[in-house]
RNA sequence: GCGCCCGUAGCCGAGUGGAUAAGGCGUCAGCCUCCGAAGCUGAAGAUCGCUGGUUCGAUUCCAGCCGGGCGCGCCA
């Protein structure tokens, strides 16, 4: 609807233009923007304001002038000037009618585009270490990944989702030492347990699985060996439970990335030798620095130590250039915001490896506050102690909690309640939208028994002319807006764009819903109403899967 | 101290440089013999942290200050 204003705004300038009403053909750098006042039309421009340079006219004359070469339409109602210059385009109902037959007819694909041309993106979330299971933040992590993810594939680029596992050895080994002193402890003998290694009682359980499945022959082994079976059983346990987690929380990983596999394929140490002989790796004090000042960092950072171990930094870089070598032309971290002190650093090693550090984007997600009925829930690391991903999931399930991680902006902290994402009632914004789903399913089951129509996905509107209640009309217009959203979304890659506009759909809804009936006794218009509110529960569909949330048909 | 992020009503918060700054919670007053009340309608509540600057126009961009968060390891 946008591109058909801007046309008819190109059309008229160039006929003033022709006709001698404006000095020049220029058309500068215009907005087409909906206004925020239903007073100012369905659409409006800045052309005049922002041409008052180039033409050396007032914006208003220059308004006079365009407005006058508009060539008469069907879907224009009337043109105003108003303000310093605005010009605000009121259009026919007849004009948004065909957007109800666009939906009926795109279904599960409506509000999708090509706005993407394909780019191949990669989203890269989640990454936790496998060392122990998955956290609030890891959720609202996780959800926001997802989502983008959707979201871009949605606005037609060409996604890849991936999981980073760190699994190098040196926490690996942590985590063996960790059930390898539990083990000892279980079996009656006085060890301290380290101060470094991971405290959580997961780790009991698991050094008791593994002696139920290797034997007390375990018990006896030499240490180094008994901590290195410890340690393969339990990071591919943990990322088990971590993979069924996500699984639960509705999502689906189109890779999974090992660090590990970077030093085995021996990539770390190419990247190494590739950087120092551009001289982008140095020695100093015996260890090998790399020159990231240079590309902004506020100072130089060691990728290997000088005990000849690497840091996590010089598989991190490989990793980053390695993905570029697999094609894409955007690379996605998402990170919490606690690590943006680390954003600079491979920035550096995309530049350095000839990228433009604009390809490489992270998306920073602020911490969650977990609360129960408006106290924090306490959380004790020292002791191993937290709320769980899977808690959370048994006690508010997957589409409470998806929404809410999605309900704002990812760079604002969240408080998260566990009490109200239980609660099943309008304090809790998932229900809100849900209902929307329900409740047209129940309208137009219902008209099915009623027989007033045969089917309940109809694929054409039917005397859609009938529909000239503002309500309606609006309604219509906040669908037509669907595609839009989602590619600001993609654009900004912020989901809780999807979240705002699923409440303001379902808010005109409700608002509709209460205000007038859909099922009347006038079944032409009966008709015409049903084809708009199955538009209205498809889009909210749409939308909703975008954030990983199900439409549910009956609540 | 340096760097990044945030500052919008009592609280939570949306807002591609545009015209009268969404919505929700909470408060107050209403709506079910009628398609699902997990819903709706109305009222009250804001010097958009402060001060300058750029602009025809700033909540939005820039600078400084104030307040909050986070980060500044040869940890991951």
């Amino acid at each position: 609807m946008k591109n058909t204003i801007r046309e008819i705004v190109f059309n008229a300038a160039k006929s003033a233009f022709d006709k001698g009403l404006l000095p020049s053909d220029e058309i500068p750098q215009m907005e087409i923007e909906t206004p925020k006042h239903k007073a100012h039309g369905d659409f409006s421009t800045n052309f005049a304001m922002v041409s008052a340079a180039i033409q050396k006219m007032a914006p208003k004359k220059i308004a006079e002038h365009l407005v006058s070469s508009i060539e008469a339409s069907e879907l224009v109602e009337k043109v105003e000037i108003a303000g310093p210059g605005f010009i605000n385009f009121f259009l026919t109902n007849d004009a948004w009618y065909p957007v109800i037959d666009d939906i009926l007819s795109k279904d599960v694909a409506y509000g999708s585009s090509n706005f993407g041309n394909k780019k191949k993106v990669q989203v890269q979330f989640v990454s936790a270490n496998p060392t122990g299971p998955l956290h609030v933040g890891h959720g609202r992590g996780a959800a926001v990944g997802d989502s983008v993810g959707n979201i871009l594939s949605f606005a037609g680029f060409d996604v890849q989702k991936e999981y980073y596992i760190n699994d190098s050895g040196r926490q690996i080994r942590t985590l063996g030492t960790s059930v390898w002193v539990r083990l000892q402890q279980q079996d009656g003998r006085d060890i301290l347990f380290p101060d470094d290694c991971y405290k959580g009682n997961y780790i009991k359980d698991i050094a008791k699985a593994i002696l139920e499945k290797e034997g007390p022959d375990l018990l006896q082994k030499e240490e180094k060996h008994g901590i290195e079976i410890c340690a393969r059983f339990a990071a591919a346990k943990i990322l088990e439970e971590i993979k069924q987690d996500l699984n639960s929380f509705g999502i689906e990983f189109d890779q999974w990335f090992s660090e590990q596999s970077l030093y085995d394929s021996g990539r770390v140490d190419k990247v190494i030798a590739d950087l120092k002989s551009k001289d982008l790796v140095f020695e100093k004090d015996g260890a090998q620095w790399f020159r990231t000042e240079i590309f902004g960092d506020e100072k130089d950072r060691v990728v290997v130590r000088n005990n000849g171990l690497t840091t996590y930094f010089a598989s991190d870089i490989a990793y980053h250039i390695e993905k570029f070598e697999r094609g894409f032309d955007t690379v996605i971290d998402v990170w919490g915001a606690d690590h943006h002190g680390y954003i600079k650093r491979i920035e550096a090693s995309v530049e350095a490896s000839g990228k433009q550090k604009e390809q490489f984007q992270v998306i920073l997600v602020r911490l969650v506050n977990l609360l129960r009925g408006g106290k924090p829930v306490q959380m004790s690391t020292r002791a191993g102690e937290f709320v769980t991903l899977k808690n959370i999931l048994n006690e508010v399930g997957k589409d409470a909690a998806r929404f809410l991680f999605l309900s704002r902006s990812y760079d604002s902290g969240l408080d998260f309640d566990l009490e109200l994402a239980k609660q099943k009632n309008s304090d809790n914004p998932v229900y809100y939208v849900q209902y929307v789903h329900a409740r047209i399913t129940g309208i137009l089951l219902k008209a099915q028994e009623r027989e007033i129509i045969s089917h309940i996905d109809l694929k054409q509107g039917e005397y859609l002319e009938l529909l000239q209640e503002p309500e309606e009309i609006n309604l219509i217009k906040i669908l037509s807006s669907f595609t839009e959203n989602v590619e600001k979304s993609a654009k900004t890659l912020h989901p809780h764009v999807i979240f705002t506009y699923l409440m303001t759909l379902a808010s005109a809804f409700h608002g509709y819903y209460n205000k007038h009936k859909v099922i009347t006794h006038d079944s032409n218009l009966t008709q015409a109403r049903l084809s708009l509110v199955l538009c209205v529960k498809k889009v909210i569909r749409n939308g909703l899967s975008l954030l990983g949330v199900s439409a549910p048909e009956r609540m």
